[in-house]
DNA sequence: CTTGAAATTTTGACTAACCCAAATTATAAT
DNA sequence: ATTATAATTTGGGTTAGTCAAAATTTCAAG
């Protein structure tokens, strides 16, 4: 019964995969943003596998000339990986997009829902998800929906880095902590919502803050994983 | 960093998993329909697999308490299989008609890009897809959405059993052949559409039928595939 | 009631993606 | 040069899927 089964086609030039690869990809991507060459613990914390784990995976990753991988001294994207990198960050978005405005879903839930089915979509099922919601330029947390690495990067000012007297537009906030969204969400905190800091405590100590026309309390933590753009 | 991986859920009481099983029930299904129990060989060669495959999965099956599996005897589906192998096909079935309802891909191509990601969404996405629908009835294709075993099942009437002068309507087609479908949408054939035989070779010859307002000539294998009720 | 073909299962492997703990080895900083 | 830390290797493990070939069972025909 031989048929058409055996060799499959697997992650061929330029295309994502059932496997874990995009997810190896876009940690490498945010990480590399941060520091580059990226390295063995730093994914293995980010991936939250072990770091024997993350070297079998470098080595496969490498295989497939998705990253440069020197042995002892981290990694860094190759154009290939780069590429393939945004391809899974832009389908993420996509579908968290596809998930909030068609099908009602809460920001806090459309993180975790996407990862269920966002690499197993085709291309063209992306594509035409993508039209089909006019085009948006970020997903639910305020992140843009990007074509190229330039477009990834995101101005990472925080809410805390605000002074009191400051005013600023929320622009997105940290998308993985669903607990945390939530309570963003009950506060008001949204992109596109302006804030105001009235009074900001010293020791890491909470602001006081406008949210849109309400007070709002603001601790440490939270104030760190909101981006904002400052007004005036 | 052990964290909460280790045990995956996998398919537990009432969920449709990555894995093939709810691709196997539904073929079950199907096959159980036309005579239960079902064979291995049939199984073999309706899920394109080497018999010995079958069996393995048959005990996977089995352990599951999906299907009731007497060695050489064939299986038929348990009350959950059939549940499970019930919500297979009505998420197939949603998929596609979002598919073709909201992303505008063509009938012929909604039935395999459904197959890609159908197992990997939740019952939540399930639920609010279906919503956003409306709640359709049927698929594109014209088989009914169910939600129990009595809907899954269909009107066996082919436009070739009808005789010659005789009227009817087009009810469902079948859906898994995308080439057929792609010439059948191309002669207007689709399920709402009314036809009318003229002429009817003998020997399985072709027929001369009205599709709609159209002169169409229709071969034996096309005519089998699609479904009617007979009007008047 | 035997026999043999057909159907089915078992056996023994294989691939591919994951994943980990423990032992080993390399690097870099003192 | 020493040593702590980081990274890799070694040696396992799992799940999910697949197959060909050998062995077994069934069933129907003689």
């Amino acid at each position: 019964m031989g048929a058409v089964k055996g060799s499959s086609p697997k992650t061929s030039k330029g295309t994502l995969g059932k496997d874990q690869f995009g997810e190896y990809l876009k940690h490498i991507l945010r990480l590399e943003h941060v520091s580059s060459p990226v390295s063995t613990s730093a994914l293995s914390e980010s991936m939250k596998v072990a770091p024997s784990t993350v070297t079998d995976m470098l080595k496969r990753l490498a295989g497939k000339k998705l990253i440069n991988y020197v042995p002892y001294h981290g990694i860094t994207l190759t154009p290939e990986g780069e590429k393939l990198a945004v391809k899974a960050i832009r389908r993420h978005r996509i579908v968290e997009r596809f998930l909030t405005d068609m099908l009602g879903f809460e920001w806090h839930e459309a993180h975790e829902e996407a990862l269920l089915f966002e690499n197993d979509i085709s291309d063209e099922v992306e594509r035409r998800l993508y039209s089909a919601l006019n085009r948006p330029k970020v997903c639910p947390h305020g992140y843009p929906i990007p074509t190229k690495v330039e477009d990834v990067l995101v101005e990472e000012v925080t809410l805390y880095s605000l002074e009191p007297g400051e005013q600023a537009e929320v622009m997105s906030v940290k998308d993985d902590d669903p607990e945390m969204l939530r309570f963003m969400a009950s506060l008001g905190i949204k992109p596109g919502v302006k804030v105001k800091v009235e009074v900001k405590d010293p020791f890491k100590g909470p602001m006081q803050t406008m949210v849109g026309k309400q007070k709002r309390t603001v601790g440490w933590h939270l104030a760190n994983a909101v981006f904002v753009k400052k007004l005036r």
